[in-house]
DNA sequence: CACGATTATATGTCTAGACATATAAGTCAA
DNA sequence: TTGACTTATATGTCTAGACATATAATCGTG
């Protein structure tokens, strides 16, 4: 078994190491649970300081190929599965990025004190004051998304007085407000009279929904739902690696 | 400016000094294109040795958190807007998960030469022997999903022998084929007659489609399409991190 | 002023040690 | 056989240095 395979073209050595163990995880040569050689045999192989081999290692359970146990040695972890990452960008950079022409049109925009359904959305007790927020998203003057948002102003009092009849409040959050925690939820439904008129598309026509909650900290930040017509929109994850 | 805030509870050296710079750009003190305090600042402040700083610096690099340009310093990163992590595990261990029963059902099998559409949706160009399946997986006896599966005979001959009768397709193939990378679509569709027999759903209500395009190098191992009801399936994706 | 050469500097990688710590494995008594 | 104790060992973290290298800044020159 010679770990050291070809010589180096360029990387550093810890690239190496690395490369080279990854290699055989992904051939499947070390399929999982196989124990990967100890840190001092890697040393003797590469004739390198602990510290480099450690490197190598480190940065290959960080990304979940291998397992570390203390005094038992580093495994092959079984293959994560399907893992897919997915870049749901802000809905301009979005479309923008599919070179198509960004449109945004602010459909309605309400300040209120939070409502029993508003409370349960956001996830909180109290009743503060929210802004519930409709607006569309379109590309090539094509409607691409519908947009339903409640943002908390206990938490991002500046929102009560921004101006979202020009930039989407997808946008101006970013921008104005940092966000420690996020989740998307994915799933189907069909279109009914509001949606089917505001993304132009039948009653009853398949969508895609993504319902994304912000918070910072304890604290909610926003919740949104995105609505995309089902046949011309997907989502894309592309993901590398056993 | 302390950096150094709290005395430490436990954890090591290098991951309070990561942890405290997370901290300062999660809460926006740190503002992206932010400079961060160089090494040997850090190392001063923290009484520690460069690989020590370089550590934590290192590993905020690898979580995108920061940028590292050489001779001019660490940068805090734009957000990475809203990346979103779906772990897309096989079929029984998904349900398994959810603390359901879980059950399986092969609908259809056939072994065939690659029909044109078949060699369209694998992306090859010849057309070599593959597997066509349709099969069901339940939880707790309610169908869950339908899954309509192309196999490669090319890219993994011994599919051609597996009972999948009894074990899934995918659970086969994750541990007997490694693969190297993965494509995964996310639409909404309608259900068809077909679909709405399998899943004993309504004709026209709303389905999650997920399509997974495996390869391992340059050759295509298997095409899959899932077909969740969507009123009942839901892909959740937590994530940290701004 | 524009452009090329030089220099200073922050990060990138590496070493040869050290001690800490979790834990697999072995040992011994009940 | 089981449970408690001990030991060996692989990983986890850290140090105080070193040289390499990319590049921002500076300096000179045409």
């Amino acid at each position: 078994m010679s770990l050291a395979t070809e010589a180096a073209d360029q990387p550093t050595l810890y690239k190496r190491i690395r490369a080279d163990i990854e290699k055989r995880i992904l051939t499947g040569e070390w399929p999982p649970g196989h124990r990967i050689p100890f840190e001092h045999e890697l040393v003797a192989r590469y004739r390198c300081s602990r510290m480099t081999v450690n490197k190598a290692l480190s940065e290959l359970a960080q990304a979940d190929l291998i397992e570390r146990r203390r005094r038992a040695g580093s495994f092959v972890r079984r293959p994560q599965h399907h893992s897919a990452v997915l870049k749901i960008a802000d809905m301009r950079a979005e479309i923008t990025a599919l070179g198509r022409a960004y449109g945004y049109e602010l459909i309605h925009r309400k300040l209120r004190t939070a409502t029993a359904a508003d409370r349960d959305r956001l996830g909180v007790k109290k009743a503060g004051k929210v802004v519930a927020i409709t607006c569309r998203h379109s590309a090539d003057n094509v409607p691409f998304a519908v947009e339903d948002r409640l943002i908390d102003l206990s938490s991002v009092p500046d929102a009560a007085t921004a101006d979202f009849s020009r930039e989407p409040p997808g946008s101006w959050l970013l921008h104005h407000v940092p966000w420690t925690e996020a989740e998307h939820t994915i799933s189907a439904t069909v279109a009914d009279d509001r949606a089917a008129e505001a993304l132009d598309i039948a009653v009853g026509a398949p969508c895609l929904v993504i319902d994304r909650y912000t918070w910072r900290g304890a604290r909610t930040i926003t919740a949104v739902r995105l609505l995309y017509p089902g046949d011309s929109h997907r989502l894309v994850a592309r993901f590398k690696g056993g």
